[in-house]
RNA sequence: GCCGCGGUAGCUCAGCCGGUCAGAGCAGGGGACUCAUAAUCCCUCGGUCGUGGGUUCGAGCCCCACCCGCGGCACCA
């Protein structure tokens, strides 16, 4: 048994969250932790909104809210989203908490103490209205280059050329329209290039491991040719203070948002531990050379996750060139495995939420059950490639793969045995065609697990449901229904091999599909929850500030990734359909809807 | 421009270290069956594996060049 630390991006809080957030970071890191879980490994997910940064101050003034206001709120329905997708995690947090400030802080603290966190000047751009930092795309105005009209602070988007900002001509804020000032400001940056050796290291040792995906490997080690020092503070009065002398009072100077975000993932295991009972549990994952931590994002977060929280941590630790120390929480662990996913698009384009090129997960969980979006995302996911998600194919995966051919199985199954039975069938001599079907699902635990384990869930899925298809077959040759005259106790062997089958692919689906894993665990005769739900607890602050949802869960009743045998005799009634078969009409309907016909 | 990814049957894609690798699902055509949400099962049509060279006894799989599509290029979350 390992520790096992389930990292998941944390969803950014100035908005619900689309189909192609969860794709990317949501379904992958929850069917790996549910599987890490049936197989005995102890496993510790944790997540949270990520709710500073500009963008939110943003959001807040086109909405005409405070912040605050609007990340509560955010966060909520991002909280009652996951949740209702099933996503097992042990804590699913915010970064507005208390304790998150403090351990930032305290990161924050040592990095610089030991001397990896250095004072520069810099010119940027400020509002002059509100005294913040104008990010670079946050300004627009006359490209210097093609005199494009409309050209953004980091690029123009008619000649494509990187731009400075100081260089647009007429130069303006997207914002509110005034005039940006370009300012000298002193910030702190983080400095990689005092760490870019350590962290050569560590990435040219996880090559070695050779577990990361290539294109995910390869580009972390291209980042590394370049390194320069990065700035970690910003001019802004969201955020999380600077904890140095004559800094921490400066209510417009707060760290980066993602300086903080990412040590969320440390955060958040804190507080687990703080809520749990054992303050110290947290160290099992973070101080223990053996576990394994795997962090779960899209493409656009490989930076964050393979540079710079490395380099956090190898600050913290210490170990970098100018050496030091660790803080009071001592040396920390790097990732073992960045995991990261491509992106989703929508009918061959972006998402694009001004556009109403989106679907919310809300949205989407109100007219389909979740289990056929985790269903698409699994298997036809953007686990390597970009790939692209249609309705059509959407309503063809559901209606072909799962309500045929698994659905259908299970239906079948049950459905003969309440019929000709009313219980679980005990077999007689089994002949060799029972034999190679139960030993062919069996073999399933260790195919599927690995994969599942080696982050090629779209080959895992696609093997079970290979295997949900010898099943199948395995009924079509065996035909029951006319063994019931000709041979009955043949009939009931038939039988009790099929429901051995249907019970054992659940448990190979579940991690997958854990919603419906109850109902095709109550189909043949179990009873309560097969796999184990998170819930949303309403918590207090643990140091005082305002209470807040979280997504917490006791998973320890989760089954063990082996073959479950039948109870002959075990009552079986009639079922009722596992999946709903959608209409053809959906697809018209969707496409009228993203098209704003509705 | 630089870096990376992809270009395999009508569609979506598998093909790890080169030697039954020319495959799967869907769509199309034909048939079987009736337990099941008209679901299931069988058979069948279909590809010179982007182009041109090269290495090799042998190449979708390695090398070079080119064409096409996509993504990233940093202070944006």
């Amino acid at each position: 048994m390992t520790h096992v630390l389930s990292a998941v991006a944390w969803p950014y809080a100035n908005g619900p969250r689309h189909i192609g957030h969860v794709a990317g970071f949501g379904v992958p890191s929850d069917v790996y932790s549910r599987y890490m879980r049936m197989a005995g490994h102890d496993v510790l997910m944790v997540s949270g909104t990520d709710e500073h940064g500009t963008p939110i101050l943003v959001q807040a003034e086109a909405e005409g809210i405070t912040p605050r206001e609007l990340v509560d709120k955010n966060n909520r329905i991002i909280v009652e989203d996951l949740v209702a997708l099933g996503l097992s995690y042990d804590l699913f947090t915010r970064t507005t908490t208390r304790n998150h400030y403090a351990v930032a802080q305290e990161l924050f603290a040592t990095v610089h103490r030991n001397g990896y966190m250095v004072e520069q000047t810099t010119m940027g751009a400020i509002s002059p209205s509100t005294g913040r930092t104008l990010p670079d795309r946050y300004i627009e105005g006359t490209c210097p280059i093609c005199s494009y009209g409309s050209a953004r602070g980091d690029q123009c988007d008619n000649c494509g050329n990187q731009l400075d900002p100081i260089d647009l001509i007429d130069p303006r804020s997207r914002i509110n329209g005034e005039t940006p000032q370009f300012v000298e400001s002193q910030h702190f940056f983080l400095d990689l290039p005092a760490l870019a050796e350590a962290l050569g290291e560590w990435l040219h040792g996880r090559d070695a491991a050779g577990a990361w995906r290539p294109n995910v490997l390869k580009f972390s080690l291209n980042l590394l040719d370049d390194v320069r020092p990065r700035a970690m503070t910003r001019d802004i009065d969201w955020g999380i203070p600077v904890p140095l002398p004559g800094w921490e009072d400066q209510p417009n100077k707060r760290l980066y948002v993602w300086f903080d975000a990412v040590i969320g993932y440390l955060s958040a295991s804190i507080e687990w531990a703080r809520r749990s009972g054992d303050p110290e549990a947290w160290r099992q994952w973070w101080s223990t050379p053996s576990a394994r931590s795997s962090y779960f994002m899209g493409k656009d977060n490989i930076t964050f996750h393979s540079q710079i929280w490395p380099a956090e941590l190898l600050g913290y630790n210490g170990r970098g060139a100018r050496g030091g120390s660790a803080g009071e929480y001592g040396a920390l662990e790097l990732p073992t495995e960045v995991v990261s996913s491509e992106f989703l698009t929508m009918e061959g384009g972006k998402f694009s939420s001004s556009r109403g090129v989106v679907i919310y997960v809300r949205d989407f969980l109100s007219r389909y059950q979740p289990d056929a979006l985790r269903y698409y995302i699994a298997v036809a996911g953007p686990e390597n490639q970009d790939s692209d998600f249609t309705w059509d194919a959407f309503l063809r995966r559901t209606n072909d793969e799962l309500v045929s051919t698994w659905g259908n199985l299970v239906n079948r199954t049950a459905s003969m045995i309440a019929k000709n039975v009313g219980s679980i069938p005990s077999a007689g001599d089994l002949t060799d065609d029972d034999e190679a079907l139960l030993a062919a699902v069996r073999g399933g635990f260790a195919t599927v697990g690995s994969l599942i384990q080696g982050h090629r869930q779209k080959a895992a899925i696609t093997e079970a449901m290979r295997l949900a298809g010898e099943a199948n077959r395995y009924l079509a040759a065996q035909a029951p229904w006319q063994l019931k005259k000709t041979d009955p106790a043949r009939m009931e062997t038939v039988l009790h091999v099929a429901a051995q089958a249907v019970v054992d692919l659940n448990t190979l689906l579940s991690p997958f599909l854990p919603h419906s894993s109850s109902l095709v665990h109550r189909a043949l005769g179990g009873e309560g929850e097969f796999q184990p739900m998170p819930v949303i607890a309403e918590v207090d602050d643990l140091d005082g500030g305002p209470a807040y949802p979280v997504i917490t869960g006791d998973y320890s009743s989760a089954p063990a990734w082996e073959p479950r045998p039948i109870v002959p005799g075990t009552p079986v009634a009639a079922p009722s359909p596992i999946f709903t078969k959608l209409d053809e009409s959906v697809v018209e309907e969707e496409l009228a809807r993203l098209r704003g016909d509705s």
